[in-house]
DNA sequence: CGCTACGTTGATCGCACTCAAGTATAGTGG
DNA sequence: CCACTATACTTGAGTGCGATCAACGTAGCG
């Protein structure tokens, strides 16, 4: 009966000589850790950075492997996840272009903490964490903001505690949303389009609750013109609407 | 039928007098932050605290209060917790001595996000955040610290995230006693007391259950040995026991 | 010796998980 | 262009855990 409804997410398309030094320099820059730092010194900070293209479904880094590099985000989404011993695994966080992860700073031999999976194809800057402490000693307002950066990381971690002690499914399912709206959005036929392959299931494990949980509080949305969902995408058309399910989010 | 049975919680008595200028700088000594910090260093350091004393109950910060201070726990028991819109409270945390709490760093005029309030009788030092800023420049190997003592942090609230979502009541529970234990406790008649007025209520805010069903598998767990507990106290007497409950607790 | 706050225990109820079919969509190869 | 398949999604029925409501111990304290 309706039209033929096009799949609304499009995936970047990344080759190898997508990630220029011109463009790994304006990435760079957005970063919050960086944008303290004068023109020259951010060329040099550039240099100690290398890129690498990942296809959709790569696995970047994974849950355990010892490794000492931090990534960034250039182009592309990636989804930040942590197994669980009883084989199931949890989703932390969908990142986009200008976000980093890996490990930011530690000493002696370390491990990664979580799994880190390309969901679109993706083009990654990474820095031995060697030379990124150099930078931070280097360049005093670099260390300032990784702390800002890392506290705000923090509040937000503890917000997600919060949210998801004692609240109901819909509830935490429209604050996952309302998040990777704001992170991930992009203006969609009067609403906004979360620019992610989504699938019910990652919202699931976001939220946690369980995939048929989400599938019918997603429909519930939908009659109610809340949300315009379908196969692998999610769109936010009544914000409002949503903020009034999540009591407490604060953004 | 039991012998009549001493509270054993003892909280450290405090007055005016007790944080010498000597003693906060071994305060100062243990902290992670500080501890590559040179003794000369230190005492330079010392002198930008301010130490403060706080009656038991007492509210030391309250969230959404203007503020911009950095606290570190000199002596005492305080709990950091967050209110909900619905007017309840969640408690994410219990700190001891040399654990710190407040505005770490950031710019422009900023609110607590927590807020916190003394289980004991409390001595904590506090510093401006102005100040902490010109130490963190000051002293690279203390930003460096910072940026490693937040990235822990993180992963543990992104570990609270993990058990929260999709464990049952008593494995949280048990994950939360495992906690409190290893930062609070002390060896009791061969268990591990935690030494902090410890409600059933506050367990269950920590881990998300109604103070019934803490009650429940508090007794629960007491008739299977695993645990010895009173009014306000509660010890791990088979930790083993316990780690078996919580599945993925790590440390 | 009461008073108060904390803790326990019981009964009931509802939400979300589980298990189980069934449907629709995007991509595949003819 | 169309049948075919794999995968995502939907929907339904039943169940269990933990919340809620309520009443009752009990420890500590003045």
């Amino acid at each position: 009966m309706a039209a033929r409804r096009i799949v609304p997410i499009v995936l970047p398309q990344i080759d190898a000589a997508s990630c220029t030094i011109e463009l790994r320099e304006k990435i760079l820059r957005r970063i919050p850790l960086f944008n303290e730092i004068a023109n020259h010194d951010l060329r040099m900070i550039n240099r100690s950075f290398t890129d690498q293209g990942f296809r959709a479904g790569a696995t970047i880094i994974r849950e355990g492997e010892p490794g000492v590099r931090l990534f960034v985000v250039a182009l592309g989404i990636v989804e930040v996840s942590r197994s669980t011993e009883s084989g199931g695994s949890v989703v932390l966080d969908m990142l986009s272009s200008g976000e980093y992860f890996g490990t930011l700073a530690g000493f002696g031999p370390e491990h990664y903490e979580d799994t880190v999976v390309a969901l679109s194809a993706v083009c990654a800057l990474s820095i031995d964490t060697e030379a990124f402490r150099r930078i931070l000693v280097d360049y005093p307002s670099v260390a300032l903001r990784s702390v800002e950066v890392l506290s705000d990381r923090l509040h937000l971690a503890q917000e997600m505690v919060r949210q998801l002690s004692g609240y109901s499914a819909e509830e935490r399912i429209a604050y996952v949303l309302l998040r990777l709206a704001r992170k991930l959005g992009i203006p969609w036929r009067g609403g906004v389009l979360i620019q992610a392959p989504l699938k019910r299931e990652h919202l699931a494990s976001m939220a946690g609750v369980t995939t048929e949980t989400t599938s019918r509080v997603v429909s519930r949305l939908q009659k109610a013109g809340t949300l315009t969902a379908g196969r692998g995408w999610i769109a936010v058309m009544d914000e409002p609407a949503l903020r009034c399910l999540a009591p407490d989010y604060t953004a």
